[in-house]
DNA sequence: CTTAGATAGTTCGCATGCGAAATAAATTGA
DNA sequence: TCAATTTATTTCGCATGCGAACTATCTAAG
């Protein structure tokens, strides 16, 4: 319990994610489909034509965090902003055909991700870092808190 | 073994780093040190005066990454660089009178993160997640990799 | 001694994402 | 109906940090 190992892992915490953007990025310098990009991509596998605001939940990104990644992603030709029809304020996200053939790669290259999170370790080891980590959520909020 | 479960993994990292970061920042407005500048302050209390590249490795961030947050950091007159006696090519950092009080704020605010970083986990479990942490280095390298 | 390489930092352009403030459209209330 | 408020998104300035290319210095080899 010594307070050195709990330092590290604010550290070993701000260089595991680094370490797996980075790898990410370097998997696809072809596409150059990114983690964050690959994330939205997910989601709108999943329900295309969502609101921003609700991908921007789904991904846990404020709205300038959502509008930037659209505009990269636009700008790419991976998806697109449509109006909707029932709301002058806001845009639904669509995939492009360029879009769901990336997405359908990033899928792939998640599988390899996934494999190299897990090696090791035991699936009640996984489970133990997988609550640690969503734990994380509700003992750093967003929000205003004490 | 939902392969569900890992795609969350990658999610769950990502959010968690950025809530931490986050959190982190907020919890310093008046400093205005942030978890990466924190990071150095600490490298610096324990070996004042090392080399840039040395601060990099240590807090595994490379040549820009340093140099830059180096700049933030000297502007923001937390720290200074000061050539190296022996090498014209390296500086050698060291805290600045602020920068030290910076520092022993900063440990004190890791005070509270550690005990919300490990709260409700026994210790087994957190060494779990130290070592899926650090194991992390080795699963996602830095350079070329197959 | 001089040149070829290695090494330490910097700079540039980029992606990511925040907080704060702005814009614009929808909704609510008097 | 029309002002006040809420909501969806954008914009701005910032911090973080990468890869690639550059600069300057140091070291090694002929």
């Amino acid at each position: 319990m010594s307070p050195r190992r709990e330092h590290r892992l604010v550290f070993l915490l701000t260089v595991a994610q680094r370490r797996l953007q980075r790898w990410m990025a370097a998997r696809s310098p072809h596409t150059g489909v990114t983690a964050a990009q690959s994330g939205l991509l997910f989601v709108l596998g999943q329900r295309d034509g969502v609101l921003m605001g609700e991908a921007g939940a789904a991904l846990d990104l404020g709205p300038p965090g959502i509008s930037g990644l659209v505009d990269r992603m636009t700008a790419a030709n991976l998806i697109e902003r449509r109006a909707d029809p029932d709301d002058g304020r806001a845009w639904r996200l669509w995939l492009t055909p360029a879009g769901r053939a990336a997405m359908a790669q990033s899928k792939a290259g998640l599988a390899d991700v996934n494999a190299r999170l897990t090696e090791g370790f035991t699936d009640a080891e996984i489970d133990v870092v997988a609550r640690w980590l969503t734990t994380m959520q509700s003992r750093f909020p967003k929000g205003e808190d004490e």
